[in-house]
DNA sequence: ATTACTAAAAAACGAGTAA
DNA sequence: TTTACTCGTTTTTTAGTAA
């Protein structure tokens, strides 16, 4: 049973009241709650506890149980992603604090060849330089890592006399809610999840008067045509 | 494929912004969202379009897909309940309004045979008379019915030589957190699932200057020991 | 590039039942 | 009453592939 649904199982128990005090859950009665036959409540009941999801007790012939940390982690997880779906539809919203980068954005955004491919998806040049974001909140790392995932617009590598210049992907985003801008991630990146690096028409530090540590907020926009 | 995990899917194409308009999801896209193969991908969506929770329409090539009215109901009654299973765990709270009933209420209660059970369950003796209290939000009269199917403690019927005394269920309660209650399902009810009937050692209408009319809130508590 | 069919494998399910 | 095993059935999944 994979995580998916093992976590709507677990939302199900929350509810019951198993987040805080361990609770008497006879699978006769967990039957009526998951909506499945009394075998397969037991059967759930077995995997949540082997996944480290629940603590499961049998005591003078009842079940008991409560979530364990990494239950509860997983349910909060889950609830974050359901009410950010309901309110910010379409879009991917990171916050995180700005980061000097090594500068070698700069020298890369500026190259030609890329600049071109830029303005076809994102419609601009971009200033040379990135903004580096550095993010702390492990959910909105986990929603970075779900988004270096999807496709987005490639970029594509070139070769030039002296070296090669690797692929990338971007998406279109807005900073602060209100400055267009690209999310970049290259193919060969030095950066972990906790990082996004942003691009922008505009040098991003001064239009916004950033300074590293600054809280910075940047939205992706999925279905920017 | 059932509900609990149709549901799922759908608040990831919410995610992806197909609550407000048409977006383009290619099936090769969707497997790393859903986190299924491609095919998968495919057979989800064609299972959401039959279930009407989706529209689906192919164009130049691709899939586009938009929520449905009734998609969106059941993704808004999903999150309600997962944010409600954080924020209430171990209770079912339902508002709804005070009503009328016909009097027969107080007539059963007061009956020495149900009053005996009260105070071994509930642990108090109830004033002879019920609350009846009708819910409006459709959310509310989800968790009501839900509500229903769970085991509390039972309630026998008896007989007198006149006639039969029906057995109950009956779940400990808060009326507006702070007044001890009980909530009870009559085997055979004459009430729908937008009726709550309560009962409380006090009378509830003169403790909470109630009115016909009146909001109320009433908290189950489902792990009262 | 797509979507989605077929076929075969894997996973999930519940009836029956023992303890 | 419980829980959870076995086992036969159903459902779900994906690889391969046609269109």
């Amino acid at each position: 049973m994979n995580r998916r649904v093992l976590r709507t199982y677990l939302i199900d128990l929350l509810k019951l009241g198993a987040g805080e005090k361990m609770i008497r859950t006879p699978t006769t009665h967990l039957s009526v709650v998951f909506g499945v036959s009394q075998q397969s409540a037991s059967r759930i009941l077995n995997e949540l506890a082997k996944e480290d999801y629940i603590f499961k007790e049998f005591r003078d012939g009842n079940i008991w149980v409560i979530l364990t940390e990494k239950g509860m982690r997983e349910v909060e997880e889950y609830m974050k992603y359901v009410v950010d779906a309901y309110e910010h539809p379409g879009t991917i919203v990171m916050e995180g604090y700005v980061e000097s980068g090594m500068g070698e954005g700069a020298y890369y955004i500026s190259k030609r060849r890329y600049q071109i491919q830029f303005k076809d998806t994102l419609g601009f040049y971009p200033y040379p330089g990135t903004l580096n974001v550095r993010l702390k909140d492990p959910y909105y790392i986990s929603q970075n890592r779900f988004l270096r995932r999807l496709p987005g617009y490639k970029i594509k590598g070139f070769r030039t006399k002296e070296r090669i210049f690797g692929g990338a992907k971007v998406f279109k985003a807005l900073v602060e809610d209100k400055i267009e801008a690209g999310v970049v991630y290259a193919e060969r990146s030095i950066h972990g999840f906790d990082v996004v690096e942003v691009i922008s028409p505009v040098y991003l530090r001064e239009a916004l008067n950033l300074k590293d540590g600054d809280k910075v907020r940047v939205s992706v926009l999925l279905n920017a045509d």
